[in-house]
DNA sequence: TTGAAAGCGCTAACAA
DNA sequence: TTGTTAGCGCTTTCAA
């Protein structure tokens, strides 16, 4: 069995009451010694030391935080569109080793961009008593989600903006971000440029295709004449977009793809059109082996791994105490270059 | 700030007694109500169930856990090498899909191949209380690590057996999938065939290894004439090792690389020699746009949506009282031919 | 420096 | 069907 005692023959979890037996000392003093408060004798402390190795005791959070006025778990929830998202595994990453530090655990959990389940989620987290929340909201409106009562509880959002609510946001630059790519392109001689996005109910969505079509207006471009596919939430529906933009007629010469997945689905659009050598390509988001398919794929890179670790720097400055006006921290994106966003445009 | 209410404003967050007080019944009826027990009339239900809406009222399930005889508190513990690997992503996506329908929280941790860390995560996971742990294994002996007294806590590994331990265990199925590996590019003409391989302590790593030999000793290769590179852990010490081998002397043919990370790293040193599309490969398991590089890489793919939902399963069995012997549950890979794989031995 | 008693929010046991 | 009391493991308060 994965139980591995046989029948009856168990000890039961051991508590304070036990270790304060076995040291010959009150309860109240076995929980100043695992709590490391002061004003225990350094000879006390070491008996009660051993007596909680010798039982192999390990303290209680949750039954401490019952009575203890600051009511913490030293846990903290997090809620992504998908743990299995390598965008949101590295935020959920760089959250772990931050708090690790702290003696805080993290709780991770999928929200599939399902308002629903966005609410069920932080009813769930609620209930185990979390610390303080971070989270990528989802439903139009955030305000209703997190209860009247809890309005002290500590919340950071990432990737969005909240609405509806005041809150810490640690966002990237997505409009600076996009209107890179786009004069980058416009800078390597493109003019009929297509924009292919995720949901336009996503605030990240809408706020690259804002930097995207200011940066062209600025140029110059008419920008109402480019090709424009949005709504785009996974590979396959990126891919059949993509083919109908280029096979149409007076394609673009180049495309800007406003996230992975939709990247990825341009990539094989390119492919199988045998275009990927002449019609260029920058997509938002960086990915493993981007520079090992041919042509390196251009990204506009974000940085999950920063934008995790202030989110857990801002979370635990709210848990403890800081009460300073909410702020949008934007952490910088970069432009890396390998190759698809530097095909120029036919010369003909 | 993020806490929204402005000071003392807040009503304290509600309890049993604010509910029941409200609903004018007994706290007792409310605790019913709130665990759907039966024994309640429809009425005095629906009293409650308003008292409680009206007071955005959330069960407190961790004060619940304390004096309830089954102690449950709907939460799992799940120790990884690293939540941002993407295996070890789809497997923490995978159980949080089959728990969540349970009402069960997932706290995924990770372990970065460091054995004080995962005692600690072992330990903090105990002191929450979680209801049972699925955990990959890293220190060469389990035994130690879950206290005597909480062996009674259901406990599943995933991806390697445990030593020193007699619980259920969800892994692929190592030596057939290396074996299937090996048989394949011998069946291709090849007879001097690289093992690339990861940390020899991990089990397996050994297991993939033991396949490959041994498929290949049933074939009539010596296999000790091989060249063998093993304890490789990350993308740029595979990388070197491949070049390494590559340059050497009557180099091998073929390469098979046993992880994801050993298998970027030979495809680096491919490309970077030229000769990815003259030296073969096949990786052990399967990787995002692995069809999309050139050529595309043959793999044996594992499964960790499967993993990851057998592992839920036989975790929430034991969680629920199941007591049948422990198990190992093995889990099919898959070949996945996309040429890599397939490139012949130069015919000279 | 130490500990006894009360109580955190809840469920078990039992009584009404 | 409903409510009362005790107590889960811990921290708080306060007295010794």
């Amino acid at each position: 069995m994965s139980k591995l005692s046989v029948s009856g023959g168990s000890k039961p979890r051991p508590t304070m009451k036990h270790v304060a037996a076995l040291a010959g000392v009150g309860i109240k003093t076995v929980s100043r010694v695992m709590n490391d408060e002061a004003g225990v004798s350094q000879a006390t402390k070491e008996k009660v030391l051993l007596a909680a190795k010798q039982l192999n005791y390990e303290l209680d959070v949750t039954a401490g935080s019952l009575r203890r006025t600051s009511r913490r778990t030293n846990t903290v929830g997090l809620l992504l569109p998908s743990v299995s998202n390598p965008f949101s595994a590295e935020i959920h990453r760089a959250m772990e080793d931050a708090l690790i530090k702290k003696g805080v655990a993290v709780f991770a959990a999928s929200l599939d961009d399902e308002p629903e389940r966005e609410e069920a989620m932080v009813r769930a987290f609620l209930g185990r008593r979390v610390d303080g929340m971070v989270l990528t909201p989802i439903a139009t409106n955030q305000a209703h989600i997190i209860p009247d009562h809890s309005r002290e509880l500590p919340v950071v959002f990432i990737d969005r903006e909240p609405v509806g609510l005041q809150a810490d946001a640690v966002v990237a630059d997505n409009a600076v971000g996009a209107a890179k790519a786009a004069k980058h392109l416009f800078d390597g001689g493109h003019r009929k440029i297509a924009y292919l996005g995720d949901r336009t109910d996503i605030q990240t969505a809408r706020e690259r295709r804002r930097g995207f079509n200011e940066a062209l207006s600025e140029l110059g471009v008419v920008t109402s004449a480019l090709p424009v596919r949005e709504n785009l939430h996974d590979v396959e529906s990126a891919r059949l977009a993509a083919i109908e933009i280029l096979t149409s007629q007076d394609p673009p010469t180049a495309l800007f793809s406003s996230q992975n997945l939709v990247t990825f689905g341009c990539m094989r659009a390119l492919r199988e059109l045998g275009l990927n050598h002449k019609v260029a390509l920058v997509g938002f988001d960086d990915f493993a082996l981007s520079d090992m398919v041919d042509p390196g794929v251009t990204v506009i890179a974000q940085h999950p791994e920063k934008i995790g670790a202030l989110a857990a720097e801002r979370l635990m400055a709210r848990i403890e105490g800081d009460s300073q006006p909410p702020q949008t921290y934007v952490v910088e994106t970069t432009m890396i270059i390998r190759g698809s966003g530097e095909i120029p445009p036919p010369t003909n």
